[in-house]
DNA sequence: ATATATTTCCGAAACGTTTCGGATAAAGGT
DNA sequence: ACCTTTATCCGAAACGTTTCGGAAATATAT
């Protein structure tokens, strides 16, 4: 493996006027500085980045923090999607990534600042926790510079990327409404997910804006699992047979609640409308296919790394940022008379 | 940053003992060594690994390098699967992963080994290139230690993790035949790949095993792409109207092929039966719900890591290693008589 | 000619580890 | 009493960079 001091050797210079030509400096006359590259380039030089970090104290590299990577989260490709973002603006932006994982218990050993601090990464992302994760108080608490993903906390050191989810679920009721409906229930995500919260409080207002009936019981969890939606749907729509429309916070609930529906003889969208959210690629393929809130994840991504490079780089920039969603019409909503 | 230097000032050792009673070493006093982690605890200490990384030349750190990571290919989760079995076994084993990005232009500049060497990573993981890919010659040139996905290639450095093909495919058209059909046609990948050569070694084999009839106007290449796939079977089949059957080599082609067929008319399974391969989610949910070959591959990201680490560290295993494929029969084949 | 500015280069320290070779002291053997 | 082993510790070098402060040589101004 050449090093700097090789190259140094062979070009008859010293090892800073090597370093020094490498990275562009200008106190180096422009012959040797050929010179120099020329023999980098002969003895296939590439540069030690670990060194360089060492003394530096920047690695050049983002953390990232996953949560949704085990075998449960592949129906959605939420995660993956985000991850292609931010892959894709990190390193156009020339920076690195690497994975720590979160749900492992290996990995659960260590902290936050101590998985960040070991590999000496600049900063992180960290996307798909819960509001009473551990980790998340240590990230707001620590000063690496750090953006989360869908979780609107904003400090010093980190800041977030995320949609308007109050705007997304209000856009889904709004439509429900056009088309006549009156008695909507939500099949809301848990409480631990803020956009839940978020989905929720849009629903809630759009719904007294028409001054349209409210019920606590027409407000269920589904945990964000299609198969704990399919349940709770149906218990739902079974002791509440007035309700005409569902509005679901994701789009594998709206699957579950879809399945529900068949099993209690109920066509959708006849007999009920189902509006979801996340537009999945499931969604156009399902019967129905979904009507549904679509957000621009792969942006959402790109968006979170570039916000920040932007901290590490002391770019001047907001330290949210948020990220459009539309209403996509498809087949499970239809006029309610 | 408190480092190894500042406990051995706090507890009045050196820096040598320091070090040796953090990784456990036996010629340390076990009183001094409490000691020393009692200190290292309270002054919070991290140990820096890309100083350790620099000495050690070791860097626990596997660089992955994936190809499917653009918008395109977000409809098949294939690649993001793999990367969750990877992800998994590298990080129960203590490794971290990098991630190379193939697509953009950016890092395209940089060969495979400058990638490698600059993190200095102790190996790769290789996902998604194709065959002509000049990544790949690197690859097999190089002496760093690699596992390929899906390409079964074998070097003193490199192994692999892959299904067998040939048989995935051969467990596919005995369901066919065995189903009664003869005239089997093939939307198959592209040349690029190795899994479309094997695939279609097993078509062959297995048609000529039965002594049906092989066609070469019945294999067409659908690029892996839905609309791709669409259009070439719909030229095939309006051509070809005899063919009762069509194996796809991948679920999003079979989509492909289910749309080709809708448009002239032809029911699937009635009119023809079709099996796809690679059992996406998708392919439950569309319309018929797909037969399919199913991999596990989830396990082959975790092979893949499973099987780089134990070259890594000099554990004796084949380079090799095979993850089984299943046929699971859904409702878009039926018999045929 | 001298004084000053500019260009081009370099030595050495620093970053935070690991590890080789040896030092010291205590324990054991004869 | 002396020699040998064992347990415990440490100094210093090494890994491959970057960078501070200054030196030498050359050009420019007076």
């Amino acid at each position: 493996m050449t090093t700097i001091k090789d190259i140094a050797k062979v070009a008859g210079v010293s090892v800073t006027t090597v370093s020094r030509a490498l990275n562009g400096y200008f106190d180096v006359n422009e012959k040797t500085k050929q010179k120099i590259l020329a023999v980098a380039k002969e003895l296939n030089y590439s540069p030690n980045t670990l060194a360089r970090g060492l003394v530096m104290k920047k690695s050049k590299t983002i953390g990232l923090l996953v949560s949704g990577m085990s075998k449960e989260n592949l129906k959605d490709n939420f995660t993956f999607e985000v991850l292609c973002g931010i892959n894709e603006a990190a390193s156009t932006l020339g920076y690195d990534l690497i994975l720590f994982n979160t749900n492992t218990t290996k990995q659960r050993e260590k902290t936050y600042t101590q998985l960040c601090r070991e590999r000496r990464v600049d900063g992180a992302i960290v996307q798909g926790i819960k509001k009473d994760d551990p980790y998340l108080k240590e990230i707001l608490d620590s000063d690496i510079p750090c953006v989360l993903i869908d979780i609107p906390i904003q400090t010093d050191s980190v800041g977030y990327v995320t949609t308007d989810n109050v705007l997304g679920a209000k856009k889904a009721i709004e439509h429900l409404i056009q088309l006549g409906h009156k008695n909507i229930g939500m099949i809301n995500g848990h409480e631990g997910a803020y956009v839940s919260e978020e989905r929720l409080k849009g629903y809630l207002e759009k719904l007294t804006e028409y001054q349209l009936p409210v019920k606590k019981e027409w407000i269920v969890d589904g945990a964000f699992e299609e198969e704990t939606s399919e349940s709770v749907t149906y218990k739902l729509l079974e002791e509440n047979n007035e309700i005409d429309a569902l509005f679901c916070a994701s789009d594998v609930m709206a699957l579950g609640a879809l399945k529900a529906c068949n099993k209690l003889g109920k066509a959708v969208p006849d007999d009920i409308s189902i509006v979801g959210y996340d537009n999945i690629t499931l969604a156009s393929y399902c019967l129905p296919p979904l009507t549904t809130i679509g957000q621009e994840v792969y942006k959402i991504g790109s968006e979170a790394a570039d916000l920040l490079i932007n901290m590490l780089e002391d770019k001047p920039t907001d330290l949210c940022r948020y990220v459009d969603t539309n209403l996509i019409i498809r087949d499970s909503t239809t006029k309610n008379y």
